[in-house]
DNA sequence: CTGTTAGCGCATTCAA
DNA sequence: TTGAATGCGCTAACAG
């Protein structure tokens, strides 16, 4: 008998080597084979453990997730949910959310959207079929009833299921990580008022959005306690992208001439503002126009001029998102993650 | 009854519906039941059929995508193996792999390595265990035959376990993606030689990095080609990140002030050459030293002045490795993705 | 076209 | 402490 294997069909060849194997090679049951590589128990006697361990190390055992994951019926992967993986705004999310994840042992699986409130519902029900341990909603939610009801309902099956859920920044959704849009954004008016602007613009982000709608809550809450105008026509929706920003601004000027300052609801957005306004306009920045930025991704500091900006701490909330969903971390409220403005050169006092 | 659950423990209320269920509810086999709900092949009749999706969607069925990989022994997952999500450079890969993963109805699962090779290899091995369909090396290899050899082994251990594995650029794996780092180089280089510039000064990555090796090679070729010349104390290593480009920025100009040009071996290092240039040295660009780097990502296009800089299709690149792991794509030659140099505002002729 | 049955690899009672 | 046995939910022959 020169091949100790015996049973039928293909697949196995020499390949999968499975915890079976590796019990027969250590000459102990599949169970205790089981406990000293997976089970956290030390009930193992020395010996055995030894051989066990050997055994897997020589003939190169690596566990079957799939098959854990059905007999236990839980993974260790987490799902996080994006708009945009290339957005700067969810990358540092992602990349604190990785970060954590890699303390707990985790796997995250991202999927992205693309801005499809649709696509959202349906990668978390594809998260519930992946029986991941969690999923992390990073993307804003829709101001939509509807969808907002049947993405909820997916959630609670998934939780039905044993997951856990958590989001950045409020949407109706337990627990998650308090994200201050609208005290960001009352700071940034602030700063513009303060600066002597009385005439500003906004170049907003997708109307639907909840972000966009606490940020531009934010301000008009700010302006109208400062004793500011905020008309209608100087708040302008477009993508929250540096086109969507270039467009809105050139729309925006074209409307309102008279702006001195605008606010752009993310730094992407306000990239493209800064272009507008220099390139296409031929305004200097901050001489003739201030621009202020919202959520201080790395690089802000290197537009021209250097943005002034909301700074969210955004990997910090990527962090604390899992922590949410990792070990048995308590509900208890978060302590809401600063924000602050960050003053560079794309604002100045308005021209006198 | 007010409350229809009924079973003893926790986890498996009325919770899991399973299979089984569906088929008892639809009066059929659950061979059947499996058959219209997953099986592609349309061999069941239309009655049963109706009465199977019926039933799954009154009782909200959602596959169990695990026990699915235990029993065919194959997921629908891809493993991307990255650096650093936050950096662009990674972001648009992941981007580009993430929409050809949604085409081909797959899920990504992303790890960051930090730039730990020894942590690559374990990620490889984490998606074996997970018996992801692919795995995506995106990142840069290192060029250490230890290093190397052991992540192969992994490789080909994912292999014969039936897995696939594509990755971004030549690093000895098959299939690829191929990326003329060393072209765009040459014709960075070139481009320099052109403007008049001799003495130019190169701000690198880390020095291990084969990506680097390459840059870097295409540029020596380029530049011995012409006729200059590049002594090593004009090459400066350091992190590929903002802060590693201003440094070393700073470190060249003080071992070599009469450096014209600088080039970066990737964007994000120039924005801090940029920012060490103009700002810390307080020199003037493009009039007194002109700035070069590669990628081309999205802000490149925004930072002060615009980046003239080598383009690499990222995105695409993304959504070609995973094209060539989803179905039986040919492992034929690829063409090489189109490199071209993209001239604007940070370079100059060499001041007279 | 449909049902029966035998695993997939592992965790976990329950005995020993 | 260790082993035998059962089942997790599903797929894939194989038979009818």
């Amino acid at each position: 008998m020169p091949n100790p294997r015996s049973t039928t069909r293909a697949t196995r060849s020499t390949g999968a080597v499975t915890l079976q194997r590796v019990a027969e090679h250590a000459g102990v049951s599949i169970a205790t084979a089981s406990r000293v590589l997976h089970g956290g128990t030390r009930t193992v006697g020395e010996e055995l453990r030894r051989k066990v361990e050997d055994a897997a190390r020589d003939l190169g055992y690596v566990s079957n997730a799939p098959a854990q994951a059905l007999a236990r019926s839980s993974t260790s992967v987490v799902g996080l949910v994006v708009h945009d993986i290339a957005d700067p705004y969810f990358a540092a999310i992602a990349a604190g959310a990785m970060r954590a994840a890699k303390r707990h042992r985790l796997m995250v699986m991202i999927a992205a959207t693309f801005g499809d409130p649709e696509l959202e519902i349906e990668y978390v029900r594809s998260l519930r079929a992946q029986r991941a341990r969690a999923v992390l909603l990073a993307g804003s939610g829709v101001a939509d009833p509807d969808l907002t009801a049947r993405l909820a309902a997916e959630l609670d099956a998934f939780r039905a299921d044993g997951g856990r859920v958590s989001c950045i920044g409020e949407r109706g959704v337990e627990p998650y990580v308090p994200l201050d849009h609208t005290g960001g954004a009352e700071r940034a008016a602030t700063e513009l008022w303060q600066l002597g602007h009385r005439r500003i613009g906004v170049v907003a982000g997708p109307e639907g959005l909840v972000t966009v709608q606490r940020r531009l809550a934010g301000i008009r809450a700010a302006w109208s306690r400062l004793g500011g105008e905020l008309p209608d026509r100087r708040v302008v929706f477009a993508d929250f992208t540096r086109s969507g920003g270039r467009e809105a601004a050139l729309g925006l000027f074209a409307a309102e001439p008279g702006v001195t300052a605008v606010l752009a609801l993310n730094d992407v957005m306000a990239a493209g503002v800064l272009a507008a306004v220099q390139d296409d306009l031929g305004r200097r920045v901050p001489e003739e126009v201030s621009v202020v930025g919202f959520d201080d991704v790395p690089f802000a500091v290197d537009l021209r001029p250097s943005l002034t900006t909301v700074r969210l701490p955004l990997e910090e909330a990527g962090e604390r998102a899992v922590q949410l969903i990792a070990d048995g971390a308590s509900p208890a409220r978060q302590a809401p993650l600063g924000v602050a403005l960050v003053v560079r050169g794309s604002t100045g006092p308005v021209a006198g």
